[in-house]
DNA sequence: TATTGTTATACTCTATAACTATA
DNA sequence: TATAGTTATAGAGTATAACAATA
C-alpha cells in the first residue's frame, strides 16, 4: 500500500526531483553500454565540442569542482577516449581533445540518448516539449542569480 | 572563458539535470535551517500526512531503498521530529508519528519551502507553471514503465 | 600572488547481499 | 516461505582544505 504524497505533490521541487531521478536512472543505463558515465559523457562532449579545453573550463562549464574532475578526466584518460597534452601557452594545464576512438563511441552514445530523450518526453507536443526546455532553463537561472547573490 | 555545450544543451535529460541540480542546492540550504535534509523532509511530510506509516511504504512512495531508509528515520527520530511505536498488527513492524515538535518544525519548513517553490518558478505564468508539472508527471511516467518493463 | 591540477577527505544519496525476528 | 527492518559495504556525485608547479 503506497503512501499520500499530497503535500510534497503540490511542490514544484519535488516533482522536479522525482522526474529527475528516475530520468537519470534510464540514462545511467544507456551511458553504461558505452562504459560511459553521465559526467564522463558530459566531459566527452564538451571535449569534442571544444577541442583543446583545459579542465578548469569544463568544471566551470558543467558546474563540476576542479577535485572531482581530476577522476572523471583519468576515467576518460583511461578508457583512451582523450589525451592530455601539456599546454604550450601553460604549461601548468592540459589541452584535452578527443581520441579517434572517443569521437566514435560517443556518436553512438550520442545517437542512443537522443532516442532516450524521445522516448521520455513521448507524448510532449513539440510546443509543450519547447515550453518544458524554456521552464527548465528558467529554473536554472533563477536558482543560479539567487545562489550568486551573496 | 566557458566553453560551448551545444550538443549538450539539444538533450531533454542535459537541461533537466542542469535545472534540478541548481535548485536541490537551493532546496538543501533551506532544508539545513530546519536540521533537515532533503529525504528527511519529505520523509517527514509522509509521516504527517500518513500517522502510522511503515517504513516499506515511505520507500515505496519516495523509491528509497530500504536500508536506505534506516539511517533516515534514525536521524528523524534523534531529533525527535517522529517517534517509532511497535506496530499492534505486525510486530516486525514499526508504526511511525510525528511528534509535537516534528509537527511545528515541518509547518515552518514548508512555509520556507514554499516561498523558495514561488522564487524558482519566478517568470512563469500559472499556465506554463502547470504545464511544466504536467510534462514532469509524463516524464516520471514514460520512465517508469520502460523501467517496469524488464 | 593567483591559477592549474592534484591529493586527501568527508558527506549525501543510492544500490546489493545477507542477516534477525516475526508473520 | 515471505516480509519488516537491519547491518555491512560499495559506487556515485559533490564539497572543502591544502599542496606543488607554474604563471
Amino acid at each position: 500500500m503506497k503512501a499520500e504524497d499530497k503535500t510534497l505533490r503540490e511542490l514544484t521541487g519535488y516533482r522536479l526531483q522525482r522526474a529527475n531521478g528516475i530520468a537519470m536512472l534510464r540514462y545511467k543505463e544507456v551511458f553504461a553500454q558505452f562504459g560511459l558515465r553521465r559526467t564522463t559523457f558530459s566531459c566527452l562532449s564538451l571535449i569534442i565540442d571544444n577541442p583543446g579545453l583545459k579542465q578548469s573550463q569544463l568544471g566551470e562549464t558543467l558546474a563540476i569542482d576542479r577535485p572531482n574532475l581530476v577522476y572523471i578526466v583519468d576515467d576518460l584518460t583511461r578508457a583512451e577516449l582523450i589525451r592530455r597534452d601539456v599546454s604550450q601557452q601553460d604549461r601548468r594545464a592540459y589541452a584535452l581533445h578527443p581520441t579517434e576512438k572517443g569521437l566514435v563511441i560517443f556518436g553512438h552514445a550520442l545517437e542512443a540518448v537522443r532516442r532516450l530523450d524521445g522516448t521520455i518526453a513521448d507524448g510532449l507536443s513539440a510546443k509543450d516539449h519547447k515550453a518544458l526546455i524554456a521552464a527548465l532553463d528558467l529554473i536554472e537561472r533563477n536558482c543560479a542569480t539567487q545562489l550568486a547573490k551573496p
